[in-house]
DNA sequence: ATCGTTCATTTGATCGTTCAAATCAGGGAG
DNA sequence: CTCCCTGATTTGAACGATCAAATGAACGAT
């Protein structure tokens, strides 16, 4: 009972009481949620009055957009989408097909989901999400949804080298942008970190602190985020004549234990690094777990830094060393991006590539 | 060229070549993508059986439909949502609030997401982010997108003690489910994992291996999901007949600084714990920090579990126990109860709750 | 042969909004 | 006083689908 209460105190006027048993109402039953015409007639003005007044109140009269706008706080009126979205021709929501669950995880997915769901929003904007079983099935789905018109437009992530996607979402004329570059002839826009000043900072932070023989914790090569912050690491390296067979290049896979024996063998080596550069977050813990067998300690014994700043970062070790990308700068480009090309569809590609941040904890 | 070449091979017909510059048809510039009336022109129909072929097909002699898929397909025909939407006064549109970013990461949304999408999308919905400033304007949100009909209904996550979010919902008559309980009255539908249940199968295996002396780590009292897993830590000890001043317990900050500081006192204190029970892995990997400064290692020299069985919980400390929450089921039966809600608005709540899992690795 | 019934299909109306064109009112210039 | 012009407002049509009711065809029973 009292919860009941606190409930209505705490949001008095957020949910009108306009909905109540069917009402007869000029001349037939309607459903609760008042319509343009409801509000026109308790304005005393026409339909296309209240429409004038939400789309363009500087056609109107401000002594009737002050009734009008009366008219609708009274009624708690808000026009409805589908109706809207129908005659414009528009949704005004952004697809984004979440992907696939990783055992690697995603770090940076939750922030970057809030950080397009904020962007977009402030273009009056929504982000509407949807799977596809399999990659092949991936532009079936978008072109789905925009056949549909359910979505404006979409946000490529995860991109790759000579990514398939762009071409046919350009062909279907399906707007997009790429959180990533496809490293073709890009001729559709895009929002890119770059990884390989990534690991330059990453490297010549430890340069700095005396290190000289590096590891680099990548993934399978090929994969274009791995080659990119590699080559950061190689031509940070080569630019301090560090020479190349002192970098370690340790592959990791997605078991665990696997990584863990790959390590090993680069400590026990014989000239075992002392500075440990990887991919991601995660991998930086496994190198960590691998320090605690040996009762290493990071940051003491040797340097390790990761890469996201993600959540772990704060906890692992006692403050995770990370390269910190700007995803909440990525989400505002890619939402300007998206919505020029809503604006004009044939405005000309355009690539963005932005400055990672060192965030510099106790492992390095 | 070879990349053009390479997409084109790729999803070849994924993509029809419907998108042509406007053709003069039926009297009139139309634009790009073929309507319902085209489809039924095409098979020599009216624009009813073609809706019936895809909605009711029982009412359509086989070859009809037959000739009206072929229709279909050659024209690549998509049902325009907003146009279906605006008739049948629904969006297939399932809304949720994506929560602020907390330091302590959320590390089990992405999964959460994902599962979501999938399940609501065997239902015909699609999932709508979106955001709210503060947590007073929340409200706000659900029943401006409601009002819209820009969503069918919402799901409501990180559910507190007397949540003041579902009374207004429910006088809106704005369709939600719950994922946690709101431990009130429950006149809505909700999703839960047994948290209790989850801690007390960490504390059985712990006490299994012949552990007699916890701690238990969580975050700030009153939070429901805190007070429910250190319940069914204290409850399994109580069943143990280990005495409750055996049991430490730490209130972990934001701060991981903070929060080592005081597991130190837990590990140089006294009678110090030998297994460490977390609220989430990420607590859990401040004990594993902290026990890397002082060279013990988890597994052998004390034990830890977490909660959630995050990705992080694969790399730490060489892979940490930690309690897994069947999300996919979660995500299925919110979907459920909700699809319930708009087949028939009056049906009685009904609470779901599930059990927990315990994946046992080395740390413990 | 006529009728009623059932199944398949078509026609007219409608959902709630915005666009485009028409109407109306108010002034200033001739 | 009339005419034209401008600004404010209204009216008719359209967006693309589904609902509800009407029509048409086929068929067995009377």
């Amino acid at each position: 009972m009292s919860q009941r209460t606190t409930a209505d105190r705490l949001s008095p006027a957020a949910i009108p009481a306009v909905v109540l048993p069917p009402v007869h109402r000029a001349g037939r039953y309607t459903h609760d949620t008042p319509t343009i015409e409801d509000v026109a007639s308790q304005a005393g003005v026409s339909r296309q009055t209240v429409s004038n007044v939400l789309n363009a109140p500087d056609r109107v009269r401000p002594d009737t957009i002050e009734r009008v706008r009366a008219a609708i706080d009274t009624l708690g009126y808000r026009a409805n989408r589908n109706a809207r979205n129908l005659r414009t021709r528009t949704s005004k929501v952004i697809g984004y097909r979440i992907p696939p669950l990783m055992a690697t995880g995603n770090s940076v997915l939750d922030t970057f989901l809030h950080a397009m769901t904020e962007s977009v929003e402030e273009l009056g904007y929504h982000v509407l999400l949807f799977t596809s079983e399999s990659r092949e099935r991936e532009m079936d789905a978008y072109w789905e949804l925009a056949a549909q018109s359910a979505v404006d437009g979409v946000v490529l992530a995860q991109t790759e080298l000579a990514d398939p996607r762009p071409a046919p979402l350009l062909r279907g004329r399906i707007p997009f942008v790429s959180f990533g570059r496809t490293w073709g002839e890009h001729d559709h826009s895009w929002v890119d970190v770059d990884g390989r000043a990534g690991t330059r900072l990453a490297v010549e932070h430890l340069l700095r602190q005396g290190h000289r023989r590096f590891a680099w914790l990548g993934i399978h090569p090929g994969s274009i985020g791995n080659d990119e912050r590699e080559r950061g690491v190689r031509e940070t390296l080569a630019a301090a004549h560090v020479p190349q067979e002192d970098l370690h290049v340790v592959h990791l896979d997605d078991d665990p234990a696997v990584d863990r024996r790959a390590l090993g063998a680069v400590l026990d080596g014989p000239k075992p690094a002392t500075a440990f550069v990887a991919m991601s977050d995660l991998q930086a813990l496994t190198v960590l777990s691998e320090f605690e067998t040996r009762s290493l300690v990071a940051g003491r014994d040797a340097a390790v830094t990761g890469f996201d700043d993600s959540p772990v970062a704060a906890y692992a070790g006692g403050g995770l060393t990370s390269v910190r990308q700007p995803i909440a700068t990525v989400a505002k480009e890619l939402a300007r991006l998206l919505a020029r090309q809503f604006a004009d569809p044939d405005c000309a590609p355009e690539g963005v590539l932005l400055e990672p941040e060192l965030i510099v904890r106790r492992t390095a």
